[in-house]
RNA sequence: GCGCCCAUAGCUCAAUCGGAUAGAGCGUCUGACUUCGGAUCAGAAGGUUGGGGGUUCGAGUCCCUCUGGGCGCACCA
């Protein structure tokens, strides 16, 4: 509900005077150049060709037909080469301003989702050590992309997929193993892709005190057991920090014992795409577009992991999830196809695009201008707690959303830590907690302010029509962020807006102004701080009164 | 060798479905505080959107190609 309806039925109307087919649906957009108008629409451009006439000559035409004060503007221009360009009737900002401020921490959500369930997992990282930096950019993401898609209605379960078995795991137990036999005493080295990290060391301890039957770590199975169960408890330190929650936690181990492994190869082999060659078990995967066939089942009777992975998503669908979105690395591109592929192999109905994707690149972090490796075996890498604690959690969210996902970035905690306008995130913050001093000096209940009864007419610097445009928007925008799955329209949106209040606020003053003007700019400033507090919100960072 | 992603101001990045004069922040330079917070604001400088070709009324955006970077290409996960 952008106040746009009306106008864009008119067009729509007038362009089928003139010939245009009747399923056409105007478009509009805001002009570049805000002197240009409130609203531009490219119509007679597109309509030029399939009618046969200038564009120009077109645009005339059209905007002799416009019935003004049905579509709620003032006035139509033709410019450059055949765009039109129109001025809202000053009334339709007042009444979206109302509106916005009685929908309050509704305002921009809508219901697009229809109540949908929606699966998205992320993060999913393996119990094998701390959550690293790429987990907190994943971590952000994953998590404010299920905020957008719940604004705009969808019924959301963000889950947590990880191996609780296998190579790794093993190797994890044996690491452990190692650094007990070392306090012990002992002289063993780790074994080989073994873990080296500081917290092997901490958790061998703590297996000591816990274990003091098992002095030389003979139970690998419990070392394992108590591994895993600790690590995973980190990690879940880590996301509380970060304000992360999940709702379900899949275990890659269920999927062996409940025996929806073998049920996936049985379906696979009786839907008739895989053959036995060299001793393995294959899947014709190049049957479905992939550059050549993958195996399934090794020579020595295991499963690759695309063959649980495959049956983990099959029981998304199973569980009634028509739409599953996984966040992950671009580092995991390859299993894409391989997951998709091994859904249609099944041939149980799963659409082609089962599940989407949003890949996001890799995070390099830089430290006293140089680079820090990230690398879970080495132990050296930079935690998601070490950035939490040095920059603070908002900072964090917002330098690991401020950016496309598919863009590589550079995390550099120098500049992220230094607490200065150098950090985006306060400059919103900021504008925020300017917006609530005005209502606390005053003394003055934000929630009293409703614009009803209130001339908004008077509000007629130019930075006060920006900033309206801008507020007007946001419903537009978080439909578009929610959509395309990109969290950083938002925080650019917010960024933007922040610097039109800040502009609007040191250009005008709101207390102790004639009785008017000072109701009329309280309206603006309630509108404003709804619209900051509602899409940080999205974004799971905080609004504050004071900084 | 093959596949995916990226290349925009000195740096880090935006740019809504292909729209008008490509925008912000940082950094640099010049300015603005008796008011509700100067963590702010105004102004200036800074660009052949990596190179080349194509598509069209119009290309940072789409197609081809080259260059440069990242990631992935195991009967590892």
């Amino acid at each position: 509900m952008d106040g746009t309806e009306l106008l864009r039925a008119e067009l729509a109307r007038a362009a089928q005077s003139l010939g245009a087919p009747s399923d056409i649906e105007p478009q509009l957009e805001r002009p570049r150049d805000p002197s240009f108008g409130d609203w531009a629409s490219n119509l007679a451009m597109t309509l030029a060709k399939p009618l046969g006439r200038k564009p120009r000559e077109l645009a005339q035409a059209i905007v002799e037909r416009l019935d003004y004060a049905r579509a709620g503007i003032s006035s139509a221009e033709i410019a450059g080469p055949g765009f039109i360009n129109f001025r809202v009737a000053g009334d339709v900002f007042a009444e979206g301003l109302r509106a916005l401020i009685a929908a309050a921490d509704q305002y921009g959500r809508s219901n697009v989702g229809q109540a949908c369930p929606v699966n998205v997992e992320f993060v999913s990282a393996n119990p094998t050590g701390p959550l690293h930096v790429g987990h907190g950019r994943q971590a952000a993401l994953g998590d404010a992309i299920c905020a957008l898609l719940a604004a705009t209605g969808w019924r959301v379960t963000r889950e947590f997929y990880y191996n609780d078995g296998g190579v790794q795991i093993l190797n994890l137990a044996l690491s452990v193993q190692a650094r007990v036999r070392q306090l012990g005493g002992q002289t063993v080295d780790l074994p080989e892709g073994g873990y080296h990290g500081e917290y092997i060391r901490d958790l061998a301890q703590r297996y000591i005190d816990e274990h003091s039957s098992d002095a030389n770590a003979e139970d690998v199975d419990a070392l394992r057991r108590f591994a895993v169960r600790e690590l995973r408890k980190e990690q879940d330190r880590d996301l509380q920090a970060f304000g992360v929650h999940f709702d379900v936690y899949f275990l890659e181990s269920s999927l062996y014992t409940d025996g929806r492994v073998d049920q996936t190869v049985d379906r696979l082999i009786s839907a008739g795409h895989t053959y036995e060659k060299d001793g393995a078990l294959w899947l014709k995967t190049t049957d479905f577009g992939d550059d050549k066939d993958r195996v399934m089942r090794k020579s020595d009777g295991t499963y690759t992991y695309f063959v649980p992975d495959v049956a983990y998503h099959v029981t998304k669908w199973e569980r009634g999830f028509k739409r599953a979105i996984n966040v992950q690395g671009a580092d995991h591109h390859s299993t894409v196809t391989r997951v998709r592929v091994g859904l249609q192999a099944l041939d149980i109905g799963i659409p082609e695009g089962y599940p989407e994707y949003v890949l996001h690149q890799m995070v390099t972090v830089m430290r006293s201008g140089e680079e820090v490796k990230i690398s879970k075996r080495a132990g050296s890498y930079v935690t998601v707690r070490d950035l939490i604690d040095e920059v603070g959690r908002d900072a964090v969210r917002y330098f690991f959303l401020m950016r496309k996902g598919d863009s590589q970035l550079v995390f550099d905690v120098d500049v992220a830590r230094s607490q200065s306008d150098e950090n985006p995130v306060y400059y919103i913050q900021m504008a925020h907690a300017r917006l609530s001093g005005i209502f606390r000096v005053g003394e003055i209940d934000p929630e009293s302010i409703t614009g009803v009864d209130v001339d908004l007419s008077v509000l007629e610097l130019s930075e006060e029509q920006e900033l309206m445009k801008a507020l007007l928007d946001y419903p537009t925008l978080i439909a578009g962020a929610a959509q395309s799955l990109e969290p950083h329209r938002v925080a650019t949106y917010l960024h933007d807006t922040a610097g039109k209040i800040h502009l609007w606020y040191h250009k005008a003053h709101v207390l102790n102004e004639p009785d008017e003007i000072l109701r009329a700019r309280l309206v603006l400033a309630r509108a404003s701080q709804l619209v900051l507090r509602n899409g940080l919100e999205l974004l799971g960072i905080t609004a504050p009164e004071r900084m």
